[in-house]
DNA sequence: TAGATTGTTAATCGATTAACAATC
DNA sequence: TAGATTGTTAATCGATTAACAATC
């Protein structure tokens, strides 16, 4: 279904469409042109179609795009209607968190396993899910067919625990330590640096401050 | 200090030089040139030197940049010499885990009230601070000189408590709310929206698979 | 058919990279 | 002084926007 070389940028914007187009179809609505979208999403509607361009024509002239069959196409090209298996490394407040917000279990993300180094933490259950020992993973992994880790453990352990996975065999590192890692090609990595986000923020504050 | 209209795409990318000066600092390496930065953090020598020259001269002919000097420039620039008073909204899993990562802390964010509508979270602690009830925001906001809100709450209630925020004065919202806000010129939102993250992550997965 | 709106090409804008003169 | 490396201008590249012919 994919074209080749579809930009970054394009591709952060699918989820927001994503998003919009759950909640059009939420409410009833059938069809919306790109002009009418671009207004809610405060987009261009060039951008808007070029952006479906880009995966092939899902819209019709004179009439625009059937909101459902939209979704359901996004919906294919973000890949969400593939499962995934998906394991927590790091039970703590972070960890629990995510392994609690199980909106991801809609989308074909199932949480399979939990670890942490903590001791205390073991047995601890999460969404029914108990939390192992770190030595655990490697047989874990490989006898559950697990493709992404979630890394939620501070960033002195997380290069050296992103490496072993890699090893045993993950597809892909969804990373809240706040460190870069290294994993070679064909290993994805999404970075979520939480602290990023936040100093990002207080430029823009102190920014706005000095200027007004 | 600063100059004026820094693109997004720079600031995006100050956090993470503040991360490497960092570790550069811990190490105790006193200079470093645009070239040996570039090796280090995979981006081209050019595009740093263009990036720290939004903000003046840092650097030194046939010198390089002093880490230390340089580390503290950024961190001005960041604002971080400043200090923000914080309120988390929603006590919840993911609440808990931002106000227990303090390491904000050490960058002037202080965490001084938690807030949520669930009665049974009312009087939990988290670090030191007991959850109050929603009703309890518009007095503390104003008592307490709070300038950034970081909203943990469902989707569902995320816009109207935001538009409440505003009107108490708050300056700054961190949003991890799976929603857009709709707030004022002048108030600043920074969203993290773990889900669609996650969904890039499934993008990079399914297109590598197809291609490899 | 006439009107609407896409798909797509062309024009513009902005961000990145290359090159080099200035200068420590 | 000679060598190194920045600061900055110019060239390139890529992404966004505008325009319009194709077509439903």
């Amino acid at each position: 279904m994919e074209q080749k070389e579809i930009s970054q940028a394009v591709i952060g914007r699918l989820p927001r469409y994503f998003r919009y187009l759950g909640d059009l179809k939420d409410e009833g609505v059938e069809r919306i042109s790109s002009q009418e979208l671009s207004e809610l999403m405060q987009v261009t509607a060039s951008q808007i179609r070029q952006d479906f361009n880009n995966f092939g024509g899902f819209g019709q002239q004179g009439y625009g795009y059937n909101v459902e069959y939209l979704y359901d196409e996004i919906s294919k090209i973000l890949g969400l209607n593939q499962t995934h298996h998906l394991i927590i490394i790091g039970a703590g407040n972070l960890g629990q968190a995510i392994g609690n917000y199980m909106n991801f279990e809609r989308r074909g993300f199932i949480l399979k396993g939990l670890f942490d180094s903590n001791p205390a933490l073991e047995g601890k259950e999460v969404r029914g899910i108990a939390v192992q020992p770190m030595e655990n993973i490697e047989e874990f992994v490989k006898a559950n067919n697990i493709d992404i880790a979630v890394l939620t453990i501070p960033k002195t352990s997380a290069v050296a625990v992103a490496e072993s996975l890699v090893r045993y065999g993950i597809k892909a590192i969804w990373n809240f330590a706040h460190v870069d890692l290294n994993v070679p090609k064909g290993i994805q990595v999404e970075n979520v640096h939480l602290s990023d986000s936040l100093m990002k923020l207080s430029y823009n504050i102190t920014r706005y401050d000095n200027e007004n």
